[in-house]
DNA sequence: TGTTAGCACTCTTTCCTATCGAGTGCTAAC
DNA sequence: GTTAGCACTCGATAGGAAAGAGTGCTAACA
């Protein structure tokens, strides 16, 4: 049996139907639904075709179809060839600039669980390049110095060190031209044991103070490893009964929680390079088993300098496609500009 | 009508076992549970007593009884004399020591959400004293200077400053000095109108920067002010069915994740000195809406030089006071303990 | 051959009712 | 003051009937 033009466009109307109400649809409403003009009984017929061809389901013998994660899968996928729309409405929202990465992000994520009323999540950009671009031990206080680290992209580290109190400025001033020479402009990947040695040997009896301004330096990749992620409009969930019972509930907010799990998201998301930079999880689909019951959009943006993060929207299987994609495209593209502007 | 030994007895059997059951419980069941050797029909004389006094109340006519607001507040008062309990088992895994304050924040407060089965929340510690300890301006790329500012307490701040290229090397180390000189151990406060005139006039042509950094430096009391709150185990509110319900879990979650509520409480808590330094909001007490129908353990910490935050958990109104307020209590302690060590 | 009307059948949902049982309040006796 | 006893209340639980939505199948139709 094939899937000919009519039983895509009865299937597309279960679907459809679905998203609004979230009840399984049967076979008099896509009678009346569609301008196909046909019986419900002709209706029942392709059903009970779509069914056979794992498209839809029924619940049980005498309810009305709903959608298969096969049915969303082929829904999202014809979705996303034709759409290109736009959702303007956030923009201004945004436009309230931040200064502070985080506070844009946090102000990012929480429009869009406003706006779409499911969950979202949002990962701060990963740096690839990680050049140092500068280092400065400054003084504070006797005993204590602070060391600034700065790296390509502008993220800036700061590390306080504990020091004998005899430290000398001068010994202060040649220890930040030794480092400055030795590591400005060279990626932190490439600071391997040999130039550490040599810089250590330098740095005489001071090399104390070079190995603590390193592992400070290290902890800029660390960071970067557990990277940081918000969440917001976990309480939309609530709004889908499909979700809302206490066991499911309660594992949901536990991984958004838990932002770890988020993570492998986060991962799996930046390694698939293939489309739009736009990807649909249905069902178990998903690299999260708390969140199988759920579909999952994500989309991944892009600042200057090749820092790269991830978009996502968690919502019911029932979601309104459509909407998502268009709502996370114009946002991608938002988040472009604002950044590009303020560069 | 009084409230003599017996009733005490008797109510404190009450809650007990409520606090374990979360069922109205009814006379026979403490005419059992008590030493008192009384009757379930004595019981129930009290008990009507304990109910014209406003401790206890019924569900509806024919349930046992549950505490009131009024009853656990006594019963919360009395537990609070006598008890300075400890509890030792989290100790090992908060020894594993952070070395970030965030990430220790955040440690403590799944750590202690596991020991608890509540939600837990804390407050990063409000910066009391402000003095500026340390200004430094310093090049980063040709048109980009980078300010480091740290504070009493060792808050340090850095914030990225766009110059004209043409700002030399000498005219920044005499920024340098001018800001040092001038607003080295300045309370943030006192820095007024007059003081700011004055930086500027010196700095002469160059006063955009100077304006600039005293920005950056209101950013840090700004930043004060939203101050940084962790949650977790918000999770944990499933396992008490009388907060699992949609309408409740919703809201909670949501005063949960939206902060900005959350906040209040630390405030409340900050403000007041009175005991020992924890305190308990029975349902209505606390001043959240959206949580009337919890109850709320605060304590405050202090770290060293007058950083004082907030801990708090949430759990239902028959969380388990005695062994929350000692957890608490040891926490506190720990807490101590590990800042001075690390000090 | 595809479409449709009709009908019996299935299964959930809803509502009603009866029953159960925990717990109370009151009375009378100890 | 304490207790036993009893009638009463009211939620919870279970069973069953009726309603309703929707199906699958058959037979008729164009």
């Amino acid at each position: 049996m094939q899937l000919d033009e009519r039983k895509k466009k009865i299937l597309q109307a279960i679907i459809r139907n679905y998203l609004e109400t979230g009840e399984p649809v049967g076979s008099r409403t896509i009678s009346k639904y569609t301008d196909l003009n046909l019986s419900s009984a002709t209706i029942r017929n392709e059903m009970a075709d779509l069914e056979e061809l794992g498209y839809i389901l029924q619940p049980h013998t005498s309810a009305g179809r709903i959608p298969s994660d096969k049915g969303y899968r082929l829904y999202v996928d014809t979705m996303l060839e034709e759409k290109g729309r736009e959702v303007e409405e956030m923009k201004e929202m945004l436009l309230e600039k931040e200064d502070k990465m985080e506070a844009l992000l946090k102000q990012v994520v929480r429009v869009l669980a406003q706006n779409t009323n499911y969950a979202t999540m949002i990962s701060a950009p990963r740096i690839q390049r990680n050049k140092i671009k500068f280092i400065q031990l400054s003084r504070v206080d006797r005993g204590q110095i602070l060391a600034v680290i700065v790296v390509e992209g502008n993220v800036i580290k700061n590390h306080m060190l504990e020091v004998p109190e005899g430290l000398s400025d001068e010994t202060l001033l040649k220890l930040n031209m030794l480092l400055n020479t030795h590591l400005n402009g060279v990626p932190i990947e490439e600071i391997n044991l040999g130039l550490i040695a040599a810089l250590k040997q330098q740095a005489g009896s001071h090399e104390a103070v070079v190995g603590q301004v390193l592992d400070a330096v290290a902890d800029v990749i660390k960071e970067e490893e557990d990277l940081e992620i918000y969440t917001s409009g976990a309480n939309n969930i609530f709004k889908y009964p499909e979700l809302a019972d206490n066991t499911k509930a309660s594992e949901l907010i536990s991984a958004f929680e838990e932002k770890r799990a988020l993570n492998t998201l986060v991962q799996e998301t930046l390694a698939d390079e293939s489309n739009t930079g736009i990807q649909v999880y249905i069902g178990e689909e998903n690299p999260i088993q708390a969140i199988k019951d759920c579909s999952v959009v994500t989309a991944t943006y892009e600042l200057d300098e090749g820092m790269k993060g991830t978009i996502g929207i968690i919502g019911p299987k029932r979601m309104d496609y459509d909407k998502v994609v268009g709502t996370l495209k114009s946002l991608m593209h938002q988040l472009d500009d604002l950044y590009k502007k303020r560069d």
